[in-house]
DNA sequence: GAGTTCAAGGGTTTACATCA
DNA sequence: CTGATGTAAACCCTTGAACT
């Protein structure tokens, strides 16, 4: 009694005269783990050489069908799908193969759009920073040229006055009243410990 | 004729069976 | 039980025919 794949086979045969009759094992013959053989030209052959089959667009259908319930092939599912397409479970095995490999090539190129994406929109983003600290810096500047105009000032006016010690602290606290800092001392600007902001460490390069 | 697509080839790995 | 050997199938990368 045959086996029904291998009545299978002999239908495809017959339908697809010259592909894979050489992969189809005879009566009585040990099954093949190893399908065509590599052919230097199609017409080598003659007739029996192999001539790649494109799948039908309904074979295709269910294929994708059945790719999209679950990417992995089990033996039985290959079986089945294999007698509803009139293939040969061998080509339903290899096409199974090859769509994962597109599938997976797929996400790898979204997985570089994406990270693309993030990139540019962190290099954005560090521009931005970058001219926010350029315009602190001249900030920064600015309050220290007001820092020396006025103890150049208060010099000036002590040197007038006898008790210059006093003059000097009535001055220091209404000057950084102005910026709004209360309780320092005249390293107005000192940081004890690097200030990490979330992914702004860099920011202490200019610090 | 160069580039792309896709079924299939071929090598490797893995799981299981058999045997000494 | 265990290690060696064989076989089948799954997987991955490459190849080559067909198509654009």
């Amino acid at each position: 009694m045959n086996h029904p794949i291998e009545e299978h086979m002999a239908l495809i045969s017959q339908l697809y005269p010259g592909a894979y009759t050489q992969t189809v094992p005879q009566q009585g013959e040990s099954k093949s783990r190893r399908r065509r053989k590599k052919s230097k030209s199609a017409g080598e052959n003659g007739s029996l050489g192999f001539k790649k089959r494109k799948l039908s667009e309904e074979q295709v259908n269910l294929l994708e069908r059945n790719f999209g319930d679950e990417h992995k092939l089990e033996s039985e599912r290959k079986d089945r799908l294999a007698s509803e397409l009139g293939l040969d479970p061998r080509q339903v095995a290899v096409w199974f193969q090859n769509r994962r490999a597109r599938w997976r090539n797929k996400k790898l190129e979204e997985e570089y759009s994406n990270l693309k994406k993030i990139h540019e929109t962190t290099i954005v983003e560090k521009c931005c920073l970058e001219s926010e600290v350029l315009k602190l810096k001249d900030l920064l500047a600015e309050a220290e040229k007001d820092i020396q105009r006025l103890s150049e000032r208060v010099d000036g006016i002590s040197s007038h006055s006898p008790s210059s010690s006093q003059s000097v602290g009535a001055i220091d606290p209404p000057f950084f009243g102005e910026f709004g800092i209360e309780g320092y001392d005249d390293d107005v600007f000192y940081m004890a410990e690097p200030t990490y902001v979330n992914g702004m460490g860099w920011m202490n390069l200019y610090m």
